[in-house]
DNA sequence: CGTGAAAGTGAGAATCACTATCATCTGCCC
DNA sequence: GGGCAGATGATAGTGATTCTCACTTTCACG
């Protein structure tokens, strides 16, 4: 019976992140989310949970994990590798990669990839692709 | 770039794996080696330590997690993202990436790539690539 | 061969990131 | 408004990793 009072609750968008269906929005979420939404570059969720307690001090910490691990199902933010400390990114939707400065910690998107067809590694690995991950590292253009 | 004589142990490499300079070789260590040196697919270092621990029940599970932190300084073994548990593969040297089976586990190294040359992200984002990390999800061989 | 300094070790405590639990609260569709 | 599915916060718990430190071992050099 999830059906008739499940109107499509049409907030599938907050700021340019994408949020699963049914996704109510408290002014806890909205608090995260937007720190999120004007992040620049990668951030961890000890940090999202430090900045958000400076202006909500009761806003608990697994809503913050809760929050992240929402946008990342949507594909809206991902994990960064490479990184000592578990940190994450945000994603614009669609296919694309990012450029991690290793100085400043700035991450840039692009498109350019070149990944490998997975009719390539189809054929010569019998391997079926379903997605892939890219990082470049180095050193962005200011640090330079 | 020819070893012209004896620096001080002239042990950088053990069964593939490239070890730092001034690295003794214990035999706690070598165990730990071997387990990787002979491993295919992914790995954590709790599985290190509980198969290495068969062997010589002494064995701490900081060495373990030394000897790990080792190999990835030089570049011998990389976390793996994407995974629930955190994760280490093996690299060969040399410029190549994974194809990570998400049903079994496995990993396969590949040389294709494509990635975006440094060139091009220099020119379109005077972004200095340094290097980069593909990892690719999908299904293996046998399992599909 | 010794030997000493530096490097490595094990055990356990500490830290860190994250998850589970649960009583209570609240946004949202009717 | 009313009601309830979904959200919240506090806290305890978990699992991975690092730290600490007294002790041991390796190995270049004499």
């Amino acid at each position: 019976m999830a059906r008739s009072r499940r109107a499509p609750a049409d907030r599938d968008d907050y700021r340019g992140l994408r949020l699963p269906q049914r996704t109510r929005l408290t002014p806890q979420r909205r608090a995260v989310l937007d720190l999120i939404a004007d992040r620049e570059g990668s951030f961890t969720a000890i940090d999202l949970f430090q900045e958000a307690r400076r202006r909500r001090p009761k806003l608990g910490l697994a809503t913050v994990y809760r929050t992240v691990d929402m946008l990342r199902r949507t594909g809206s933010v991902r994990p960064l590798v490479g990184d000592a400390r578990p940190a994450y990114v945000r994603c614009e939707p669609g296919h694309h990669h990012h450029l991690v400065c290793l100085s400043c910690g700035a991450v840039e998107e692009t498109d350019l990839c070149g990944a490998p067809s997975p009719a390539e590694l189809r054929r010569r690995y019998g391997f079926r692709a379903e997605g892939h991950e890219l990082d470049i590292y180095g050193t962005c253009n200011r640090c330079s």
